[in-house]
DNA sequence: CGCGCCCACCTTTTT
DNA sequence: GGTGGGCGCG
């Protein structure tokens, strides 16, 4: 198959269509003879070649921005077009359900919306639920199992060790569970550790904790994520005639993303590729930057090993970057070892090199990025083209509150995934209680939410009543009514919540679900309670389960709806007015933004200091690849950033700028630093003392003699003089995209999204100074608040 | 049973 | 510096 790749296009089309797949009807049209089909159109080489090298296995080496997506979904349509396999035919796995969601819509955009069904196009996970949901039996669970989230597994843990009588403190169930996690990644039954393995939890009782999760997850019919695939591998690998009925259904296999597979997904996909080995990989082992959940890039450095004869495929011509930033991220990722090795290279020749700014701290940092976003918003650029990227979550506070002073709409991308909301969560459990009067999980987590006096001391006499019968939660409490196990207020509050619970089920079959659960979450109390609370925080929860009822008409059952939320839903940034865009860099992989800023490039920040403690040079090489995918996250143009004073968890910590920094091709940076005297000086500050503080002070009688531009706005001194010019840059700048609403009125009442409820003091253009009910006196911008 | 205080924690995140 | 969880008291 290595010939075939390196055949031409036209060739290869002709060898394709030669050899017709022998199990399908013979194909009338021929496409070799017409001119190229349509989703050929556009594509340069390499990806051609990857487009029509159906047969055998091939390895698709993906550069950042090299039109990967493009070359997959042409292949896809390519195979479905030539008859080589209908769409069911097809398995496609992606990680993340954005990914699957587009290569969804562009093989349905690219046939020209004859391709409907790719059922098999999906997650590992929710393709493996699928398989699962089929063949649940043969690993002891029923096809309705619960997926179970990091939450419920914590719990469930929780109850294991203190069961066992294990001290909680010293093996904390987030341990335990971060252990599981590993073992499944790798494919591990409880069967599979051995005795130096299970030495990692509470002095050799892994595996035995370990065991008894899994047995109490059968007992629960439900599983967790890592089950999805280690259930499946497992039936794989014991039922000869499952695994054959899924090799001869499934012609070609594609992933996306094959560097982030773990142990468990690779051999999933080994097993379901052979004999064929129509196996189409696709990644960049340059983009490896989740090792620390299960990850391999030995799955995708050894490919070739694995599939001998396997074609490689480089896609290398870059539609995103300049040369400039293509430049400094090869440059710098030419620093790790062990490579595939992939060059870059653009037909642009434009563009400006990668900006590099030293500042002095953290404020100043966000300060600096605030003046260069609006110097763009005044050349007319839009906020939707500017996005600031981060090492880790903490560093996002500097910009939220710089960004809501100066009044520049922004928006943070991650945190919290919508069903991992607490809210969210509380609502499905009330859901699957209805649907599941087993689930016993559930019943814990609502059967006192809201407060309804069912404090621990009942549930604990719940579930004794409920050991000692064997029978789930719910049907305990419910015969504990009779009995005089509880205190006459607890059996009165218990009465009405199962009663209430048997009412809901039988509505269950007569209502449309939305409706249910929007009576569900009325009768139970739970949003009278949220909206007893008049906190903005709670405001955005009855937000939140409005936005989960909506989500519940798209589908027909509830059942089907239960497992799109807990595989599925995610909770993509909505659009709406221009914003800056913050997020970490590993949110931001396989995205773009014209503009780009990477904040925080310091020993400690960037690399962070774990990885540099405890991973080694492997660790340190995820971060340079975490660098790279940073940089390559830009079209136009990158500035970098570090600061040579920083507060971390309080913490005033003075810091030397990345290593990666130094690591940055000179031809293709340009150096900049805020502080005078230049980088030297500012060393000389850093390494001789310990007291942060004593930089400030330098710093402070360094300013009077030296007055760079720089110097004034940083460290924070002498406001009173700097402060209204700023102010007056600010609302210039502020001012081009956004008028003042005319809503808006002294004295009146209104919510806002993170101060939550205020009354309005003054107006000034769009801006409001408003004294908040629990926030206390601040100054915002009109398109954050509404009238409350 | 619920509130409040104190103390340990503190990358990255999908499913 | 903020937060969440555990524990002790009212």
């Amino acid at each position: 198959m290595l010939v075939c790749g390196r055949l031409d296009n036209r060739v290869a089309a002709a060898v394709a269509v030669s050899f017709p797949p022998s199990y399908l009807h013979p194909v009338p049209e021929s496409p070799a003879l017409t001119p190229d089909p349509a989703y050929l159109n556009g594509l340069n080489p390499p990806q051609r070649e990857a487009v029509l090298t159906t047969e055998g296995p091939v390895l698709m080496l993906a550069g950042a921005g090299t039109g990967k997506t493009a070359a997959l979904t042409a292949r896809l349509a390519h195979i479905i077009a030539t008859r080589r396999a209908w769409p069911s035919q097809i398995l496609a796995v992606t990680f993340t359900n954005k990914a699957a969601r587009e290569m969804k819509e562009r093989v349905s955009h690219i046939s020209g919306g004859a391709i409907e069904g790719m059922p098999w196009l999906g997650t590992f996970h929710s393709v493996a639920a699928r398989m699962l949901r089929v063949h649940a039996e043969l690993v002891g669970l029923q096809s309705n199992f619960t997926i179970l989230d990091t939450d419920d597994q914590i719990r469930l843990l929780k109850q294991l060790i203190v069961a066992v009588n294990l001290d909680e403190k010293r093996w904390p169930a987030r341990q335990l569970a971060g252990l599981i996690d590993r073992w499944k990644n790798r494919g591990w039954t409880p069967k599979e550790i051995d005795a130096a393995e299970s030495e990692a939890f509470a002095n050799g009782r892994g595996q035995e904790m370990y065991a008894a999760y899994q047995a109490r997850l059968v007992a629960l019919n439900a599983c967790d994520f890592g089950d999805l695939l280690l259930h499946t591998l497992t039936i794989f690998k014991k039922h000869d005639d499952v695994l054959e009925k899924y090799r001869d259904r499934f012609r070609y296999i594609l992933v996306d993303e094959y560097q982030d597979t773990n142990a468990s997904q690779y051999e999933w996909l080994r097993l379901l590729a052979e004999p064929r080995r129509n196996i189409c990989c696709v990644g960049d082992d340059d983009q490896s930057i989740y090792s620390w959940r299960g990850a391999e890039v030995a799955n995708i450095l050894r490919f070739e090993k694995d599939f001998p004869g396997a074609a490689v495929i480089r896609l290398e011509q870059n539609y995103r970057s300049t040369p400039h930033i293509l430049g400094a991220a090869t440059g710098l990722i030419a620093h790790n070892a062990g490579r595939l090795g992939k060059t870059l290279w653009t037909e642009v020749d434009a563009g400006d090199p990668v900006k590099v700014i030293g500042v002095w701290d953290g404020p100043e940092e966000a300060r600096r990025i605030g003046e260069e976003i609006e110097a763009h918003q005044r050349r007319g650029g839009s906020l939707d083209d500017t996005a600031i990227l981060v090492r880790a979550q903490f560093q996002t506070r500097e910009f939220e509150e710089r960004f809501i002073a100066i009044g520049l709409a922004y928006q943070i991308v991650g945190g919290f995934r919508f069903y991992e909301r607490a809210e969210i969560r509380d609502a499905l459990a009330y859901l699957r209680l209805v649907a599941q009067p087993a689930d016993d999980l559930a019943f814990e987590r609502i059967v006192n939410v809201p407060k309804r006096g069912l404090g621990d001391k009942a549930v604990a006499n719940i579930h004794a009543f409920a050991r000692a019968t064997s029978q789930p939660l719910l049907m305990a409490a419910a015969q504990m009514l009779d009995s005089d196990e509880l205190t006459p207020q607890a059996r009165r509050s218990l009465g009405r919540f199962v009663g209430d619970l048997a009412r809901w089920r039988q509505m269950a079959s007569e209502l449309p679900h939305p409706e249910l659960a929007r009576i569900l979450l009325d009768e139970s109390g739970y949003t009278a309670a949220l909206q007893a609370e008049r906190t903005a925080e709670a405001a955005g929860r009855l937000e939140n389960l409005a936005e989960l009822t909506r989500a519940m008409e798209e589908y027909e059952t509830l059942g089907a709806f239960l497992e799109h939320v807990s595989l599925v839903m995610d909770n993509d940034a909505q659009r709406g007015e221009p914003k800056v865009t913050i997020m970490t860099i590993h949110a931001a992989k396989g995205l773009e933004f014209p503009i780009v800023f990477l904040a925080g490039w310091e020993e400690g920040v960037f690399p962070s200091q774990r990885a540099l403690d405890e991973g080694g040079l492997a660790s340190l090489e995820e971060e340079r690849r975490l660098a790279y995918v940073a940089i390559t996250r830009a079209r136009r143009q990158a500035t970098i950033l570090h600061a040579a004073n920083r507060r971390i968890y309080g913490q005033w910590t003075s810091s030397i700028p990345s290593r990666f920094v130094g690591e940055l091709p000179k031809e293709h940076i340009e150096e900049e630093t805020t502080m005078s005297g230049g980088e030297s000086l500012w060393r000389a500050q850093w390494s001789e003392r310990g007291d942060p503080f004593a930089h400030l002070a330098a710093a402070q009688s360094t300013r009077a003699s030296t007055r760079g531009p720089g110097w004034q706005r940083a460290a924070g001194g002498n406001f009173s003089t700097q402060q209204p010019r700023v102010i007056e840059a600010r609302a210039s700048a502020v001012s081009l995209g956004n008028k003042g609403r005319d809503d808006l009125t002294v004295g009146m009442r209104v919510f806002h999204g993170k101060f939550g409820y205020g009354t309005i003091e003054a107006i000034e253009g769009n801006k409001l100074e408003i004294e908040f009910e629990k926030a206390g006196h601040k100054r915002v911008l009109d398109s954050f608040v509404s009238i409350g």
